[in-house]
DNA sequence: ATATTAATGCAAGCAAGTTGCATCCACCAT
DNA sequence: ATGGTGGATGCAACTTGCTTGCATTAATAT
């Protein structure tokens, strides 16, 4: 991960450098998914910066299209760095109920709606996928045959 | 819309008939795809009924699966009362930017993710649009055609 | 009719996110 | 280098969607 990667972002975006945006730049690159805002500050520590200018500067990079923004587990919004098309992720998202992550699921394309487009203006498509990640699903089945339990039992509608 | 289903769909899942219940089922029948809770409430109005209320309520018929939920725009949580299978809806749903509603896309199935289930475990997918509705996008031409503006700024996907 | 148990109303609490404002500092022109 | 300027930051307060606690009320079972 190249140190100054996130401020060439920056500057080609004409933003100011700072050392707040650099290193919530840097966080959403190692990151490589989407990040909830308490992710990106727990992540920052140590740097001194607000949880408000967090919301801001995401803000600011939504603005200039450096970060896209997906809906996260309850009522958050996640905000990831990643090099998709324009305005919107192109690809579904996992949300693992066990670890709490969202995943990138490239390699999926976005679902066709044929025969709407004719009457709807579609400006963006967002689908996503929850579950158990993979490693959850492993490490649950160790623990299952470890210590058998009859249910887990959360869902959600 | 009759006006004792509301009452069976209660006694059915052996929930109380109260008048607030009933109001709620039936504002959720009449409108035939998922309402916020403001939008609930606000259709409820003659009739008065607590707001906290109308959340616990909604909260009891997710639990007997009466009702489902699914993500609205702002992190609202929206409520439906339709005939899908049991978790979760199982077609995408339409939000419209310029009205705000939220429509069901029934006749459209729910997108598959060939690979993806080997390795994790896929509990619930949800796949919506956003964008325009018919209705907004036509009434949106005939102001352009009054109004001609340089630029609408709506985009593609 | 009475008892039981769940539903309701009201007040308060919580967390994510937003706004206002004074201060600071990155960048530009000199 | 230096100074000016506007955007970035920190802090406090506010908004909003939703949840919790608790006393009261009312729907069903007996």
């Amino acid at each position: 991960m190249p140190e100054d990667y996130a401020a060439a972002i920056l500057r080609e975006h004409g933003l100011k450098q700072t050392a707040g945006r650099e290193t919530l730049l840097q966080v959403l690159l190692s990151a490589g998914k989407p990040l909830s805002h308490k992710e990106i500050c727990a992540a920052m520590l140590p740097l001194r910066y607000d949880p408000v200018s967090v919301y801001r500067s995401l803000e600011t990079f939504l603005a200039s299209g450096i970060v896209h923004r997906v809906e996260g587990e309850n009522r958050t919004w996640l905000f990831a760095l990643c090099t998709c098309d324009g305005g919107s992720h192109c690809h579904p998202h996992f949300f693992c109920r066990s670890c709490g992550k969202c995943e990138c699921l490239k390699g999926y394309g976005m679902p066709e709606l044929p025969g709407l487009q004719d009457s709807y203006v579609v400006e963006e498509k967002r689908f996503y996928v929850k579950g158990v990640c993979g490693r959850c699903a492993t490490n649950e089945n160790l623990d299952k045959a470890k210590h058998p339990e009859p249910d887990g039992g959360s869902s959600e509608a």
